[in-house]
DNA sequence: CCGGATCCACTTAGATACTG
DNA sequence: CAGTATCTAAGTGGATCCGG
């Protein structure tokens, strides 16, 4: 199989490429630990941030606000202010965020096959990992 | 729509349920820097450490070493020695790590179609957040 | 009610030097 | 050739306090 891997010195090495390569700007969406599961509590239709904070039992305020201000960035969620007393707050996915929940359920569903033999293989490692070292016979 | 969002206090809050969470267990195996170009790099077929280094220009050896001790704690990827000297290492993907490219595929695909809005978001964003504090009329 | 600002602990990654 | 060990810099997330 070929699957031209491409020759990283067109870029100015692996850490050049890294910053144009679009999958990895997609992958540096979801790696922050509450983006998926924010996304996750946005299905069902807009939230306004304190139901979104009760939904998430546990997030502080600052990582909800700041997860939701990069979601807002990335054009994943709208930020809907009403100017009332108290303020009231309305998030929601966009078409794009929409479309980006594809991939949480492409990995949910691998995970849902193969998730337990990666665990699975993580014990088997590390036991073997903390074994008396072989003599050398 | 209804995607029955899981009530969180059930597990002990978000924090408690992000550690039983399959998904999440999946999603953060390709959260680390070079996990995804090194799985790129090994599509090919078998490659030793050095050619690793070398496809991945500017990867320093410890970043190398530790993805791929990662990858093969995970299952993702097989490490054979051949006792000669000087020694050789082969590094190869499993079918568990072939499965698990299909994930990448995906957010490649994604990105094809999506990134360029994602960045163009970016930059409308922060040029808005630039601009001069709104008067209050 | 919705956040911003600050401080702190922890993790991650790069540089460098050394070993079987 | 194929790593490990150590040190340091930078980023990420949590706790807390303050403001509109």
């Amino acid at each position: 199989m070929d699957t031209n891997f491409p020759d990283l010195r067109q870029f100015g090495g692996a850490e050049a490429f890294l910053r144009v390569c679009k999958p990895r700007v997609v992958l540096e969406m979801f790696t922050s630990k509450w983006t998926a599961l924010v996304m996750g509590a946005l299905l069902d239709g807009p939230r306004r941030f304190s139901e979104l904070r009760r939904a998430l039992d546990g997030i502080t305020q600052k990582m909800l606000s700041q997860t939701l201000r990069t979601l807002e960035r990335d054009g994943l969620v709208t930020r809907t202010v009403f100017p009332t007393v108290p303020p009231r707050v309305d998030y929601e996915l966009t078409a794009l965020g929409r479309s980006a929940t594809g991939i949480l359920e492409a990995i949910g569903a691998w995970a849902g096959e193969h998730a337990d033999a990666v665990i699975a293989a993580r014990t088997t490692y590390d036991a073997r990992a903390a074994e008396p070292p072989r003599p050398v016979t």
